[in-house]
DNA sequence: TTGTACGCGTTATCAT
DNA sequence: ATGATAACGCGTACAA
């Protein structure tokens, strides 16, 4: 059983009597073949442990079978959740994933990532945000042949190009939750202007208490970089506010962890003083105490789906091309959100 | 500028007028070349944007230049961690990572690794604990031809394959450092039992205890399985003793994590009332209130070490092999031990 | 220093 | 239904 990976189609053929393009018949699955030279045929390849040499292959085909995942997103749980999404999507098929960090912000990005693509010359690539909102690099990918699928928290493409939520909506939602509540200092730990999830979810912020009716003053408004750092650094700065919020909304998690965290240091009770709301809905909102309120973002289901989406015209049949295109997020309600409390 | 993969080597051999071989050296660095030769081929090259074919390249050479990551590691900032050390290695490279997932508990999970190792051919594999404690699949590994190096809590292979911390000696620290501020009755909330990692500081522990002349009941020892659920469940358990524990010591930061929720869902004040240690010193631990002690486990350096060593005869300089095999790990001071106090 | 001829392992074409 | 032969794009002997 021990394969030296020295067996080539060649030693099938000879083994088995037939020629080497019957061997690939047989691999290939092509209906017309004769029963008795396929089974004549699997019998030495399973005799001799034969696997097909990919590079060889995607020479011939002129076309391999992997897929990359291109990210600059600072969020490893997101990152993970993706992968985890994609190979799920890519389990028991031939494709393999390779996963391409890039630097948004370095002035070689595009090329970096266009010789990435010229050279690996992959079936296509998976696109995270925050780079996916990147115009220029989706046009790269035209530009190269490089098929492709954005992940993105707005339709910024065409459908099949595109796996997007509804971050402005549900953002609207989770702040009316507050307002309901009774909260009109309501903070917001805005995520970076760079990043149009973070514009949206701002937009979802402004629109719920514009409609309510809240005029809120300009220093109720922090901006992080999606990091608990800044998440508590922008939390550090709303709490100074007197009277202070009575409600934080925080673009992530990470951040929002940085908020609860600020408000621990202070001794001001989460919910009582203080309700604070999140974004991702990363293991960190349910583990910390008290267990955070957050919106939950289906990443996981977006990857796969973009996934799929990206194998489409691979599979055929088009269940692939089906996949939606717009994943809502939910508003979970943990431990975090009470009624307000004037201080 | 726009090159739609069809430039070959053959077009560039054309237009400088030489032959394809020549491309070839100017690509490879030949140091035999006439810089005139050179000069003119590498205009057409820049001119006509010529990329190299990977699979052709991989093909002709018999190797490629793709590294995989095998892991069945549940713990997902873990996984991140090694990626961030393994592309850091790697970048300014021609070599790409392939993430590959594998289920452990399955039983066809050496067949198909050994699958995928024949079918990819890769240059060489990296694998996380706990697999990377299997032997079989190191075996696996010899028996296919793919190089690997295996990361984990202690030695189990030649240093060429093998990045290890020392899992033992520091989780003795960990504890000495508990006993040292009163501790009598230190709870442990072991890893499973099938992950040498959580042998291996279940023995620190018990050689910390034992040194100390303290024997524990049986009961201060639960199990869980390196989840934050697990680590809340098994805190209820040893919460539940009376005398209760003035410490426990976690196995990983996801279980202490948990051990920290259970004690705040019961009003028991941490650290006043009750000492926590954790190990791994994932985001969480520093981001959780309050802020919390644990082991350093210097993850990354230890991936990015195993890639040079993975890559140590493609560098030939042996700056790659003299890579070190130990790292040892650290406890980091926070906010989560204090002096024992009786309840 | 440069070129020719051939091999790497597979698939595609076009026969039979 | 099956086979001979030519791609696919690049590297290596070996020759020039």
């Amino acid at each position: 059983m021990r394969s030296e990976g020295k067996n080539t189609i060649n030693d099938v053929a000879r083994l088995a009597g037939v020629s080497k393009k019957t061997v690939s018949r047989v691999i290939n699955r092509s209906p017309l073949l004769n029963a008795d030279t396929r089974a004549k045929v699997e019998k030495v390849i399973a005799d001799i442990g034969y696997v097909p040499n990919v590079q060889a292959r995607a020479l011939a085909l002129r076309r391999n079978f992997l897929i990359g995942l291109l990210h600059d997103n600072p969020n490893a749980q997101t990152v993970m959740h993706v992968q985890a999404g994609i190979l799920e999507a890519i389990r028991d098929t031939e494709f393999e994933l390779i996963v391409r960090p890039i630097d948004r912000g370095s002035s070689t990005m595009l090329a970096d990532v266009r010789n990435f693509l010229e050279r690996q010359r992959l079936y296509g690539v998976l696109i995270l945000p925050p780079v996916s909102e990147n115009e220029l690099l989706a046009e790269l990918c035209r530009d190269v042949g490089c098929r492709y699928v954005r992940m993105g928290s707005v339709a910024l493409d065409k459908p099949e190009h595109m796996v997007a939520s509804n971050d402005r909506e549900v953002v609207t939602e989770a702040v009316n939750h507050l307002i309901s509540l009774g909260h009109k200092r309501i903070g917001l730990v805005a995520g970076p202007h760079g990043f149009r999830s973070a514009r949206e979810r701002r937009k979802g912020f402004e629109e719920a208490l514009e409609a309510a009716g809240i005029r809120l003053p300009r220093s109720l408004i922090a901006e992080g970089n999606y990091t608990f750092e800044t998440g508590l650094a922008a939390a550090d700065r709303l709490l100074d506010l007197s009277p202070r919020p009575t409600a934080i909304f925080a673009s992530n998690d990470e951040m929002a962890a940085g908020v609860l965290h600020a408000a621990h240091k202070r001794g001001i009770e989460v919910p009582g003083d203080l309700s604070i709301i999140g974004f991702d809905d990363t293991t960190i909102a349910s583990h910390i105490w008290p267990p955070m309120t957050t919106v939950h973002w289906p990443i996981i289901s977006m990857a796969r789906s973009a996934a799929l989406k990206l194998l489409a015209d691979f599979f055929g049949d088009n269940l692939a091309a089906e996949e939606p295109s717009l994943f809502p997020s939910t508003l979970i309600h943990r431990a975090s959100v009470a009624p307000a409390r004037e201080p």
